[in-house]
DNA sequence: GATGACTGCCC
DNA sequence: ATTCTGC
DNA sequence: GCAGAATGGGCAGTCATC
C-alpha cells in the first residue's frame, strides 16, 4: 500500500513536493536558476568571499601558505566538478561584490523566496527559543494539526535554512540535525530528527540521499572498500592549529578541557570573526572533501590532507566545524549510529508503516551492509521490494551473529530452552573469517566488521577451494594461529603479528587454522533464516576435514549445566577462551537479535574466575565526551618489592560506574602531582601522575608481554614488562597500601601459569627432548 | 635504510 | 574487547 | 534488552624525519 506511493515519491520527487519551485520550470537543478538570478549572482560572490578571506588570513606562520591556499582551493575546483559545476566555471568572470549588505539582503530575499515556495504550510507558530520539553510537544502538536505529514513535521531548526528544489543539500542542514540529535536523549526523537532531515533530502536534493546517508552514520563507503581517512588526533591538533592561528599545543590543552575536537573547532570559529560571507558547505562537497582526505597517500599526504581539513574549516560556521571535526575523528558522539540511522532511512521512505520498514531496511542492511547497493535499489524500487534487490550472496560481507557475555551457566540455561537444546562450541582465540565461495570460484574473506581480509589471508583461499564439496558458499569461522610442527593451537598474539598484505605464500610466518562453525549460504540458497541445526548439516556436507587447515570447531550440544561445566573446563584445557552457547532452533536473523548466541568465559565467572590484581593507581586521564570534566581512566602498576618500584602494567577505564567515577575523581585529584615519583618505572605518562596511595581490584582475562608497561620486566622477558589484556575495575582495596598491592613476582607468576603459556613450555620440552 | 609517531583494526 | 546507562 | 558510548592491549602499515 504504501509502497507504491513511496515508489513514485522516489522516483519523481518533483510532482509530489515543492510544487512552485519545479513543476513550473521542470529543468534540471543546473538549469532551473537563470543566469541573472540574485540566488546566482550571490553565488558568484560568495565565491570571492572566499578567495579572498583565505588570502588575507592573518596568521601566515609560513610564507609558503598562500601558495598552498591556492594550489588547494584549485584542487578543490576540479574535484568538485561533479558535485557544483556552476561555481567552478564562473569563478573567473565573477564581477566585484563589494558590499556585504548586497549580500545579506541576497540571503533574505533567498530566504524569503524559500518560505513561500516551500509549501503551504501554516506558518510556524510564534514561540520564543524553547526548552527541550516544549519543543518536543511542539512537534506533536504540528502532527496533530497536520494537513500532509511531510510539511508538517518539518524541524523548526530547518526552517531558516536557504534550501531550495534541486540545489544541493546545505551541509548546515546536516549539521543542525546532528545538534538537535545531539541535544535530545529520546532514541525516537533522534530518528525523527533525522528522518525528517532525509526526507527533505529525497525531496529536494535526491542525489544527496547516499552521502547524507554516509555522513550520518560517519561512513565513507562500506567497510569491504577499505578506505580510510587516515586522520587522527594528531593530525587534526596541527590542521586545528594552522586554521587558527594557534600552537598545537595550546590546541591540545583545550581539547582536554572541552573533552571533544569537534567542540574546540566551533569554539575557534566563533572567535575568528568573519568579515566575509563563506562559501556554503553541502552534504556533497564535505561527503566529497572527506573522501578526498581518504585517497590522499603517499609524500606529503599528510600536508595536503591538513590543507584539505583548513578548506573546509574555511567555509564551515558554527555546529559545521564541529561536526567536520567529529567525522575526521571518527566519533560523531550524539548519541544516534546505526541502527538509529537505518530506522530514520525506514521511515523517511515510509512514515505509514514506519516499523515494517525499518525491518526490512535493517534485514537488508544486515545481510548487504551497503548503502552504495542498498540507496540506488531503494530509490528504484521501494522498501517493500528491496530485499529481493539486495539479496544474500557471495562476494558481500554480511554482518555476524555476535554473542552476549554471560556471567554463568544459571544464566545460559535461563537464556535457553533446555527442551531444544544448545549446542557448546569452543571459543577460540582467533580471527573471525567470514568466508566467501563465489560462483566464479573466487575466494573472499571478510574480518568480523566487514574489512576485506582476503589478500591477508592467501593460504585460506587456496585450501578453501581444495576442501570444498559445493560450487557457492558462505562460512563463518575463526582463523587462530596454527603450530604446524607440534599440531596446536597458538596464542593470539602470534596471530596478530602476521602480515596483513601477504604478497607470496611461502612467506607467511604464520600458519592458521580455519575452525569453521556455520554456514549462511550454499549453492545459491541463504541458509539465514533456517535453524542452527540444519546449517551445520549443511556445513558438514559442504567441505572436507583437513587438520590444522580446515576443521570444525569442537562442540557438544548440552541440555544441563553439569554438561556445560565439564565441557568450559575441556575449552580451557584446549587452549581456548571459553565457550559459545548457541541455542539449535536459533536463526542466524542480525536485524532481529544480532547477539543471539551468548559466550562464557573462565573471566566472567564472579566466583574465581579470570585473575584478578591489586593495583595502585600512579596516574590518571582526562576523560572525553560524556566524560569529560572528570578522569576518563587510569594508569596502574604493580610493586616490585626487588627494585622498591611501582611498575606499569595496563591503563583501566571501563568496570566503574558514573558515579564511581565522579568520586575516584575527587578522591584523586588532590593526589596530582607534577612529576612522577623517582620510584615509578613507566613508558608511558598519563595527563596526571598521581601519588600511589589506592590501590584497586582490577579484572583480567590474560596477561600479555608488553612493549608498553615495565610490569615484571626481566622476569618473563628480558626487557619487555608484562600487561593486562582486557582490563577492568572490580572494587576498591582501601585494606590495601601500595606495598600490599601485586608484586611483579606474582605479575610474573600469573603470566606464566597460563594455560596458553604452559601448553607452550610443555611443547617446549618436549620438542627438546627429541 | 632506520626509526619513531601516528593510525586503523584486530581482539 | 568490557562495561555502564538511558530508553 | 537494545543501542550507544566510554574505555583497554597490541599488532602491521604508513609516512615523516633523520
Amino acid at each position: 500500500m504504501s509502497q507504491r506511493s513511496i515508489t513514485s515519491f522516489f522516483s519523481k520527487p518533483s510532482q509530489k513536493i515543492c510544487t512552485s519551485a519545479v513543476e513550473k520550470k521542470e529543468k534540471s537543478p543546473e538549469s532551473i536558476i537563470p543566469e541573472d538570478s540574485p540566488i546566482k549572482q550571490q553565488r558568484k560572490r560568495r565565491r570571492i568571499y572566499v578567495d579572498e578571506e583565505d588570502e588575507q588570513r592573518p596568521s601566515s606562520t609560513d610564507s609558503t601558505e598562500n601558495e598552498i591556499d591556492d594550489v588547494v582551493n584549485k584542487e578543490n575546483n576540479n574535484d568538485n566538478i561533479k558535485v557544483d559545476k556552476e561555481e567552478d566555471t564562473e569563478v573567473e568572470n565573477s564581477f566585484d561584490g563589494n558590499d556585504k549588505n548586497t549580500d545579506i539582503q541576497q540571503e533574505e530575499v533567498e530566504t524569503i523566496k524559500e518560505e513561500c515556495e516551500s509549501e503551504n504550510e501554516k506558518k510556524p507558530e510564534k514561540k520564543p527559543k524553547s526548552s527541550e520539553k516544549s519543543k518536543a510537544k511542539s512537534s506533536k502538536k504540528k502532527k496533530k494539526a497536520k494537513i500532509s505529514p511531510k510539511k508538517s513535521e518539518r524541524p523548526k531548526f530547518l526552517d531558516n535554512i536557504p534550501w531550495k528544489a534541486g540545489d544541493p543539500a546545505p551541509y548546515e542542514a546536516l549539521a543542525a540535525t546532528l545538534s538537535e540529535i545531539e541535544q535530545e536523549s529520546g532514541r525516537l526523537k533522534c530518528i525523527e530528527y533525522l528522518s525528517n532531515l532525509l526526507r527533505l533530502v529525497m525531496e529536494r536534493s535526491p542525489n544527496d540521499t547516499l552521502p547524507t546517508l554516509y555522513l550520518s552514520m560517519n561512513q565513507l563507503a562500506p567497510a569491504s572498500e577499505g578506505l580510510e581517512l587516515g586522520v587522527g588526533e594528531s593530525l587534526l591538533f596541527k590542521a586545528l592549529a594552522q586554521a587558527t592561528g594557534r600552537s598545537v599545543n595550546q590546541i591540545k590543552a583545550e581539547a582536554k578541557s572541552k573533552g571533544d575536537l569537534g567542540v574546540v573547532a566551533e569554539a575557534s570559529r566563533n572567535t575568528q570573526k568573519t568579515m566575509f560571507q563563506p562559501k556554503r558547505l553541502t552534504i556533497q562537497s564535505v561527503y566529497s572533501g572527506l573522501r578526498q582526505i581518504a585517497e590522499m597517500t603517499g609524500n606529503s599526504s599528510m600536508n595536503k590532507k591538513i590543507d584539505k581539513i583548513r578548506f573546509l574549516l574555511a567555509s564551515a560556521k558554527d555546529s559545521e566545524a564541529k561536526f567536520v571535526i567529529r567525522a575526521l575523528t571518527g566519533k560523531l558522539r550524539i548519541g544516534l549510529a546505526e541502527q538509529s540511522v537505518l530506522q530514520a532511512l525506514a521511515s523517511a521512505c515510509d512514515s505509514e508503516n514506519s516499523q515494517l520498514a525499518a525491518d526490512i531496511v535493517k534485514t537488508t542492511y544486515a545481510q548487504c551492509p551497503s548503502f552504495d547497493k542498498i540507496i540506488p535499489n531503494l530509490i528504484k524500487y521501494g522498501v517493500d521490494n528491496l530485499l529481493d534487490h539486495c539479496p544474500l550472496e557471495p562476494g558481500m560481507p554480511l554482518k555476524p551473529m555476535l554473542a552476549h557475555p554471560t556471567k554463568g551457566i544459571d544464566e545460559v540455561l535461563k537464556r535457553f530452552d533446555a527442551k531444544i537444546g544448545f549446542t557448546c562450541e569452543h571459543k577460540y582465540d582467533g580471527e573471525r573469517a567470514q568466508i566467501h565461495l563465489l560462483e566464479d570460484g573466487t575466494v573472499k574473506i571478510y574480518s568480523r566488521n566487514q574489512e576485506d581480509n582476503t589478500i591477508k589471508y592467501p593460504d585460506i583461499v587456496s585450501r578453501i577451494k581444495e576442501l570444498t564439496k559445493v560450487k557457492t558458499a558462505i562460512i563463518d569461522s575463526e582463523a587462530v594461529a596454527w603450530d604446524t610442527n607440534l599440531k596446536r593451537i597458538l596464542p593470539f598474539q602470534m596471530l596478530s603479528t602476521r602480515k596483513k598484505k601477504v604478497d607470496n605464500v611461502g612467506d607467511i610466518k604464520v600458519q592458521v587454522c580455519v575452525y569453521a562453525f556455520d554456514m549462511l549460504y550454499v549453492d545459491g540458497e541463504s541458509l539465514v533464516t533456517k535453524p542452527l541445526k540444519e546449517r551445520r548439516d549443511r556445513l558438514r556436507q559442504s567441505f572436507e576435514i583437513k587438520e590444522g587447515e580446515m576443521v570444525l570447531a569442537t562442540g557438544e550440544d548440552a541440555h544441563d549445566a553439569d554438561t556445560v561445566a565439564v565441557l568450559l573446563d575441556k575449552a580451557i584445557k584446549d587452549s581456548c577462551e571459553g565457550l559459545m552457547l548457541k541455542a539449535l532452533d536459533d536463526t542466524y536473523e542480525i536485524a532481529k537479535r544480532s547477539h543471539s548466541w551468548l559466550k562464557l568465559k573462565k573471566d566472567y565467572l564472579d566466583s574465581a574466575g579470570g585473575d584478578t590484581l591489586d593495583l595502585i593507581v600512579v596516574g590518571a586521564y582526562d576523560g572525553t565526551g560524556k566524560r569529560t570534566g572528570r578522569f576518563g581512566g587510569f594508569l596502574l602498576a604493580c610493586y616490585d618489592s626487588e627494585n622498591e618500584e611501582y611498575q606499569t602494567i595496563c591503563k583501566l577505564g571501563t568496570g566503574f560506574s558514573d558515579e564511581q567515577l565522579d568520586k575516584f575523581t575527587e578522591i584523586l585529584k588532590p593526589l596530582i602531582i607534577e612529576t612522577p615519583k623517582a620510584y615509578y618505572n613507566h613508558k608511558m605518562s598519563p595527563d596526571h601522575w598521581l601519588e600511589g596511595q589506592i590501590v584497586w581490584e582490577v579484572k583480567a582475562a590474560d596477561l600479555s608481554i608488553s612493549p608498553a608497561h615495565t610490569a615484571a620486566a626481566g622476569l618473563v622477558h628480558e626487557e619487555k614488562g608484562v600487561s593486562l589484556r582486557f582490563p577492568r575495575f572490580v572494587r576498591v582495596r582501601d585494606d590495601k597500601k601500595p606495598e600490599d598491592a601485586t608484586s611483579a613476582e606474582q605479575v610474573a607468576g600469573m603470566y606464566k601459569s597460563q594455560e596458553q603459556v604452559q601448553a607452550l613450555n610443555r611443547n617446549e620440552d618436549n620438542s627438546e627432548d627429541y
